[in-house]
DNA sequence: TTAAAAAAATGAAACGTTTTGCTTTTAGCG
DNA sequence: CGCTAAAAGCAAAACGTTTCATTTTTTTAA
């Protein structure tokens, strides 16, 4: 049915090696070039994907693992790698594994089994398990948002400076005045928890400001425990004039529950927030947030893992991308 | 490097073809059976899908062409489609077509050279010439959410009875006593605006109420045109006792704008919503929405693309469901 | 017990590429 | 013009399956 490489052979009066070392970009002669292109139009021609897969044990095909679909952070990311890696030619095939470690390593076997090129994983298991089998055939490897303490060196990793990034906001807080700030952060076993509760603790230090317990809450990373935790705090540090919430779904969760208390913003209530999505466009007052430069760590991902692909060995790297504070008038002056 | 089936068929001392018929599930003697299984097991065998893509022009992976990936109605049904899909060892490539056509087109066209077995799409260009070259391969193709004038009959389509969901929305505002309801719909020109813009019409028709442009809203199904939206109604609409936002982003947005207004709900303004997220579990009171059946449209699109994947000819069929109003605290009777 | 029928297994030929080692053609130069 | 080196083109052999037409084995029936 389809065209061939054979049918071109055929048209042009050349060789099969010819007209793939054409379709591969080799040198050959003007007039061939134009034949061949003239006869890849006419007969309608495009490579087959499974032959040359075949051959070449490539599949051009990345595979893509992450807990969550449904979570703008990561959709986000993924639009830009997606568009990216397409462009050069590579298909993407994500695999939502429900921040299920059992189906975490299952997709990559899945994955292995679509003899995908290279993996790019936000990892649910902490200990890197499930990479075990894409990095015993030396497939590249790539982690997003969150690095695995025992790969360390094995596998690139695109991270955020979260320790950084919550510094800063905590910082700006102390700066204002603030001296009773709450934080929600995600759960405890999460590593972007842990950063950036960190940087959390290490502004308060800088100002000599002890940690108080009740000022810090764990929520969940969704919409429900946002406004969960900021009604815990509300209710059990009355005194608390400023609070920093550590992710997007939080964020919202959070505001919706402020607003249904009629707590005015920032009048009673500072409020900096995290992730530059639609919901700091919209809220008003205008919400201060720390905003992650999504669309990079999309574009570095996509980066390192082209390099990889395309043979360049070199060492595992890791790419540190910093978030920036962007201002708006949840935060007051005490 | 990988076992092959050869090295199975050397193994049991069993012939190529008979390895292949087990492999597809064909009859053979039991302790063939037993013993390529154990031959499996010890030498690590999986089936190389692109030898077998080679030979049986199938490429078990479907492709998926949607206007936008971070949109949780979206993401949301794509979760549910691609966990059965891969339970039956389909992949799915995603491909996020940014709501431009052109992208669109370039979009099928990308996954037909990875040679997809079918496509499910969710249209934006409204007259289907990007699916063409996908219809004259013969390729299945699914529609999600919106159906194609030109297509019809052609394709499957699985659809949302918007006309319906969004007259018993608006029914049960009048049944409740409501006469100024303001409704905010999408774009004018997509296929879920309208439909749902109808619904409200024939509500009000069949009370005899006059339909007033001045109640009724186009928005874009963002955040920020639900917040844009409803401040525009509550404007200039003054004696709007009730509204109907027909998105879940809209509804967000809609949310923080009255509630940045402190227009009390339901006592100032009734609301119904859209879509069963985390928004509905959170917000207080709770709101009242039409909750729209996302996994189901997952299953059924699912369902209906195996069915035709495995071959099954029979005339392409729409599948319409309907979403049902979940009752919150957000209406009340005047 | 044997012939016929049914079931299972087989060998070999594809599928559409890439690649390797050679041969032919072209270009450059004295 | 003839020689050489470089460039371009070629034939054939893979890659790991599936499938078809046969052959072999097993079951059934007489």
């Amino acid at each position: 049915m389809a065209a061939t490489i054979k049918d071109i052979a055929r048209e042009t009066g050349l060789s099969l090696a010819t007209i793939s070392k054409y379709m591969n970009g080799g040198a050959l002669r003007e007039k061939n070039r134009i034949a061949i292109e003239r006869a890849i139009k006419k007969l309608d021609y495009h490579v087959n994907e499974y032959a040359r897969g075949l051959k070449s044990n490539k599949s051009r095909t990345v595979g893509v693992v992450i807990p969550e679909l449904s979570n703008l952070f990561i959709t986000q990311i993924i639009s830009v790698m997606e568009r990216i890696l397409q462009e050069k030619g590579y298909s993407v095939i994500i695999c939502d594994c429900q921040t299920d470690e059992t189906r975490e390593c299952r997709a990559v076997k899945f994955l292995m089994g679509k003899m995908v090129d290279g993996i790019i994983n936000m990892p649910v298991c902490r200990d890197g398990r499930h990479l075990k089998p894409a990095l015993e055939k030396e497939l590249p490897v790539l982690l997003l948002d969150r690095p695995l303490e025992p790969l360390t060196g094995l596998v690139s990793c695109v991270l955020i400076d979260n320790e950084g990034a919550a510094r800063a906001a905590t910082r700006r807080l102390l700066e204002l005045g603030h001296r009773d700030i709450g934080i929600i952060v995600g759960p405890k076993d999460i590593y972007t928890s842990q950063m950036r509760l960190e940087g959390y603790r290490r502004a308060l230090e800088e100002y000599g400001i002890p940690v108080r317990q009740a000022l810090i809450a764990y929520g969940d990373y969704t919409v429900q425990g946002g406004h969960q935790q900021i009604g815990r705090l509300l209710d059990t540090a009355p005194g608390m004039s400023a609070a920093f919430v550590t992710n997007y779904e939080m964020t919202l969760g959070a505001l919706i529950a402020v607003n249904e208390r009629g707590i005015a913003i920032p009048k009673e209530l500072s409020l900096i927030g995290f992730d530059n999505l639609d919901l700091s466009m919209v809220a008003r007052p205008r919400l201060t947030i720390v905003s992650q430069p999504l669309e990079e760590i999309g574009i570095q991902a996509a980066r390192l893992m082209l390099e990889r692909l395309s043979g360049e060995k070199g060492s595992p790297i890791t790419v540190t991308l910093s978030s920036s504070i962007q201002e708006g008038e949840s935060v007051r002056r005490l």
